[in-house]
DNA sequence: GATTGACCTCAAGTTGACTTGAATTCGTAG
DNA sequence: CTACGAATTCAAGTCAACTTGAGGTCAATC
């Protein structure tokens, strides 16, 4: 079986290396051999953090993620769990949905207050509802993007 | 016009009374005034609220939240900004809805190892391809809400 | 066989978003 | 008027997720 160095591997994905020793170390992902030092990854780790990617996406902690689907990408949690997070998904779904209407809404009309603006009020009922109640899990840091 | 006591919009929205005040302190949402030491909110605090939940929701930084809604709710970033972060929204929408089929999935399919498994195969594909790619910001915590 | 350069380890630092705790200040009820 | 409780300030602490830096190791090239 093809070994990918772990140099590779970065370059494909566009992870830091620091970052994939530090997957490693928590064991989000593992490597599958040395090549002296260097940790050799089999093909599927791409997979693997691609899943990473999607669960970060949504907002799970790392911790969460490999508990989903554990280093063997096999998953861990009982299926009932499965449906309970697919279904949070469906709603934060909704919510960006909204969001994301809310943006373009504010990026056109033209009304001074947006407050005011019954198209805006209307957006807002859409999400607003359930979003005060519950939060998502939102931490640490990623490089510095820019916005 | 009515103002509400910090302490009300706590209970309303859920959101502890440290947290009210650390967002007045980063100019997120602003008080109207004091009744003695006590802030004072504009029932308008609980959309702003609402909104800063969406943005979060959608991995915003509460930088780039209190940007694109100042503390008015008057947005202040360009429309061509706004535009731009719709479409990226769009985009995480479909990575969401991609991890949500496959969490559905896995949680039905039998199959021993999902790296085996075509569905899952597919489904990773429709996500995986810029989910490598592109990175969201995520930083910061939240109340150890117990996955 | 010395050099190079990518990788290693390990400890410590950084960032964003809060939380906690101690000491203090009010307004209201008794 | 005193006591109470809820809110205040300010500094410091916490947490997840990384990053950085110093000092070391190895395999492959020159």
């Amino acid at each position: 079986m093809k070994l990918i160095d772990i140099g590779d591997v970065s370059a494909r994905t566009g992870i830091p290396a620091s970052t994939l020793r530090y997957y490693d170390e928590i064991g989000l992902i593992s490597s599958a051999a040395r090549h002296g030092l260097r940790r050799q990854f089999t093909p599927d780790v791409l997979v693997q953090l691609a899943l990473v990617a999607m669960g970060k996406t949504a907002g799970f902690a790392l911790e969460d993620i490999a508990r989903i689907f554990g280093r063997s990408g096999a998953p861990v949690l009982p299926r009932e769990e499965m449906r309970k997070k697919a279904d949070e998904l469906d709603q934060t779904i909704r919510e960006l949905a909204a969001l994301r209407d809310t943006l373009r809404h504010v990026a056109d009309c033209p009304a001074p207050s947006h407050l005011e603006c019954p198209t805006f009020q209307r957006l807002l009922r859409l999400a607003g509802r359930r979003a005060a109640r519950v939060h998502v899990r939102r931490r640490g840091k990623i490089k510095p993007v820019k916005a």
